[in-house]
DNA sequence: CGTAGATATCGATGATTGTCGATATGTGGC
DNA sequence: GCCACATATCGACAATCATCGATATCTACG
């Protein structure tokens, strides 16, 4: 089961005590999205017009090298956060929202 | 501003790109919640009968050593992610609800 | 006071991570 | 085929981190 498959189906933290499996399987998650970065990426990801952005854009948004960019959007396509998709050259990346509001859900959100 | 305080006063991620600062400000309490023990740990807390739990209870829930449990509930507190109380020999941790629901919100909340 | 027990701090250590420059891979145009 | 360009991978290095044992601090109770 992936982090972004268990994150889907459980309870909230607050309401039953996290087994260690369920832990271990979500703490990537939270780890991908732990870092000024990736926070970054993911909302410029997210927040672009078509909710999908190019590699292209998002080097040019930090002060960063391309290698370092590139190894921050694989972390966050690793754990399925980000979606990849190649067309000609240019890799186009976007959020995927089930995921991320499941891990909203997860940690506080009142009611799914 | 504090990363609670911050944490409670953005738009999703997925609404506006995240400024550095505000990212930088937001990283650390997914940072303290981005570790398997850490993340069972809060959920023992907000879980725990009277949403508090004695840390006698909680060292007993691993097969870690005292000092690494102390060292983890030291990271969430700081943040502010648990409020500590000390009555008597014992102290009582709880969860901050509202920062982690703010931090829910600003993860995957469908519409402001 | 002195002792026992609960929790925190310290110092060390092995593992993980963010970043870089160099380089590889893939794609379209000539 | 070759070149220019977009993106990914590799190897290295400094910094951060999770964990531990040893020890300090605090509290209650004789």
């Amino acid at each position: 089961m992936t982090p972004v498959e268990t994150v889907a189906c459980c309870s909230p933290l607050s309401q039953d005590p996290l087994s260690r499996e369920v832990a271990e399987r979500i703490a990537p998650l939270l780890k991908a999205l732990a870092d000024p970065v990736r926070l970054r990426l993911l909302s410029l990801v997210a927040s672009h017009a078509d909710g999908e952005a190019c590699v292209c854009d998002l080097n040019d948004a930090f002060d960063l090298s391309q290698p370092t960019i590139s190894h921050h959007l694989k972390v966050l396509h690793e754990v399925g956060l980000l979606d990849r998709e190649k067309r000609g050259v240019w890799v186009y990346y976007r959020v995927n929202a089930a995921a991320l509001s499941d891990l909203g859900a997860l940690l506080g959100r009142v009611a799914g």
